[in-house]
DNA sequence: TCCCAAGGTAGGAGGTATTCCTATTTAGTA
DNA sequence: TACTAAATAGGAATACCTCCTACCTTGGGA
């Protein structure tokens, strides 16, 4: 958490109720959740927040680099607070999307292809699936 | 084209003016266009066409395997009708889409961690980058 | 070929996720 | 403490997409 003061203190952010507990709860969570997901559970802690104030908080963290945004299929775009660098796996059937490590993956080359199509930042990997409590009660 | 009605037989989805014009002018687009775009360019071709068909339609080529859709981290969802395998960049600045392939990462393996997870349907890469253009005209 | 039922379409209404607007409040600095 | 730029709450607005209904078309069977 402090590493997060200090990340956002360097980005010229400032440290609000609203963000620490945004981000508490985000880094608490285990299920990615959404937007309004979250806007409900804090709304335990601080009533009257609002959902656009987790909407743009997530923004801005995403922004520089505290979050990131999952892009799965679904209709609403669920958030993760692990910087570590990971990809996902998403249940189509239960929604549920869970993190894992591909090293492999993270030191192979791209294509030589691409080698002159200009800067790459980023490169996502979305794993689709259904995922064994899914497969049994089907 | 005659594959694309085989296709769509198979499943047992009726073959309309519509559906034909709306895969013909995907199939010839080649710069993944959202639903909108595509209505657009229809409506020379068949001014009353609904942009609800289009929608409706993209769904059902989709369900079906005939295109794919494009979760780029833009709001509209984009389309492309190459069946062949391949993979996505995109220019978080003009937007552009750019179709790759990369066979090395096709064949590999995805994390023993994985294989008690479930059934995997299908894996997405998108890279994100500034294309060579853009990186010029910052 | 003609008819019928299932499925598809147009057009507008409706929904849902997200963003905008603005008056008020707050954090960080002098 | 006082000031200023930035952030927030709450509601309005937007954007993308989906639903609804009445009408039409396709494909299969007589």
């Amino acid at each position: 958490m402090d590493e997060f003061e200090k990340a956002f203190r360097a980005s010229g952010l400032k440290i609000t109720h609203q963000r620490m507990e945004i981000y508490r709860e985000l880094a608490r969570a285990k299920d990615h959740p959404a937007a309004e997901t979250l806007h409900k559970r804090l709304q335990q802690k601080i009533p009257t927040i609002s959902l656009d104030t987790i909407y743009r908080t997530l923004s801005s963290l995403e922004q520089h680099g505290l979050i990131c945004r999952i892009n799965s299929r679904e209709k609403q775009a669920r958030y993760d607070a692990d910087r570590r660098r990971h990809h996902h796996l998403v249940c189509t059937q239960c929604k549920q999307i869970l993190d894992f490590q591909w090293e492999a993956f993270d030191r192979s080359e791209p294509p030589a292809e691409l080698k002159h199509w200009g800067r790459l930042l980023r490169r996502d990997v979305i794993l689709y699936g259904i995922c064994g409590k899914c497969s049994e009660s089907m």
